[in-house]
DNA sequence: CATCAAATAGTACAGTTGACCTAGTTTCTG
DNA sequence: CAGAAACTAGGTCAACTGTACTATTTGATG
């Protein structure tokens, strides 16, 4: 009764993870070699969100997935590894997203625009996001490497920002195109910390989403 | 040669620290008793900046001030409390500030409305700015007192914003008002992530504080 | 069933660090 | 000079760090 799976012996937050994990799953081809893996780095990932960065440890993450630090240390070489794998296994999805979303047939420019912003304002109300993206632009701050994986988050989120708004506004810019892309992201990524998950002004969250599309699709149009 | 004074003995950073001390001493009745205190309180902040909060404690911040972590223990009774002391220290004069330009006599309510957010926009351009903030954020997601005082000052900075978009659009709903206000509010606060001190996209910074600056006006009047 | 590599546990290393406390010393002030 | 304020040194005790190493278990293949 005590080697049975790591979801029979494990804590009980751990079948909260399964399912988180399968949530993430749209690789229609499993591969099976990284299952162990994509375990701990959700494991991890859950870990940085309730207890910050200071409590992901390979100790923490070993206990946190019911395992050994040795055994962790196999699949992980190192903690620096192991964080890197862990925004990769982040960050990938959103960069995805909005390849799929710029790229997605139907519709005007403009709706694609919108769609985009809609899709980040959504995501923010998210408890997991509202903790983690802080996290990271902390992070990012003495650690190299992840400021790296920020900075090319917020490229391809940007990049496709700046490729709707010159579809929607051909006569403007490059320089005006990327200032407005910015200000899209600056201004959306902003609200995390205000109406994100169990903040203060929540309730505040779908008004505040209008407005900010208003707003913004305004300033493109009208620049 | 040993017990001079704090700047005698210290190391060299301690002297950059009386500089900002001396810029930060506003006040015309300088109480000398609180002068030590603030001292550590000025040695602190910028620990937390530099090094981040993993690295705010009660050693670390006893060694950047040339003293023994037992007489820092003399002047602040314990961790908790020279967290939350430093936060009030940091925070206050901002609150002050907003208080400040909000009463600022002279100008239409629009003026002084862009006159909060410039200095906003402005201020998010300090590296100590840059780097303190989103640690504030992080800080106040697993810690009650810094949640408290994080609310307090954009309770202040929002209250102030709500007051001068009333002024100048009395026709809007108390509602639309406050909504305004924290749009603005987040709006800026995300600009910090990327157009602070030595981010990615600085060199894009007044382009894009012009743009907002016009955006959320434009927002104002038009809402 | 034997084999063998992958996976896993356990533990030792070699420190570091944390907050807090106590007893004693220096410095300052009236 | 007395007494208060400011300060130092040293220590307690507990917890934790990443990593390396060995020994064991597991599971699939032949």
């Amino acid at each position: 009764m005590h080697n049975e799976t790591a979801t029979a012996d494990a804590a009980p937050i751990l079948v909260a993870l399964l399912g988180a994990l399968e949530r993430r799953r749209t690789d229609p081809n499993p591969r099976p070699t990284t299952n162990k893996r994509e375990f701990i780095l959700e494991v991890a990932r859950q870990l940085m969100i309730e207890k910050g960065m200071a409590a992901l440890t390979i100790r923490g993450v070993a206990r946190a997935a019911g395992m050994s630090p040795g055994n962790l240390g196999y699949h992980f070489p190192s903690y620096d590894a192991l964080v890197d794998e862990l925004l990769k296994w982040v960050l990938t999805p959103y960069l995805e997203e909005f390849d799929r979303l710029r790229d997605a047939a139907g519709g005007t420019p403009l709706d694609r625009l919108r769609a985009v912003m809609n899709f980040v304002l959504e995501d923010l109300a998210n408890r997991d996001t509202t903790l983690f993206f802080p996290e990271l632009w902390v992070l990012a701050n003495r650690d190299d490497n992840a400021k790296h994986h920020m900075e090319k988050l917020y490229t391809g989120y940007v990049g496709a920002l700046e490729e709707l708004i010159r579809e929607a506004r051909r006569d403007l810019s490059d320089e005006a195109v990327t200032n407005l892309a910015w200000l899209i992201c600056a201004t959306i990524e902003g609200q995390t910390v205000f109406v994100g998950a169990e903040r203060p002004q929540a309730a505040r969250r779908d008004a505040l989403r209008e407005l900010t599309l208003n707003t913004l699709v305004r300033a493109v149009v009208e620049a």
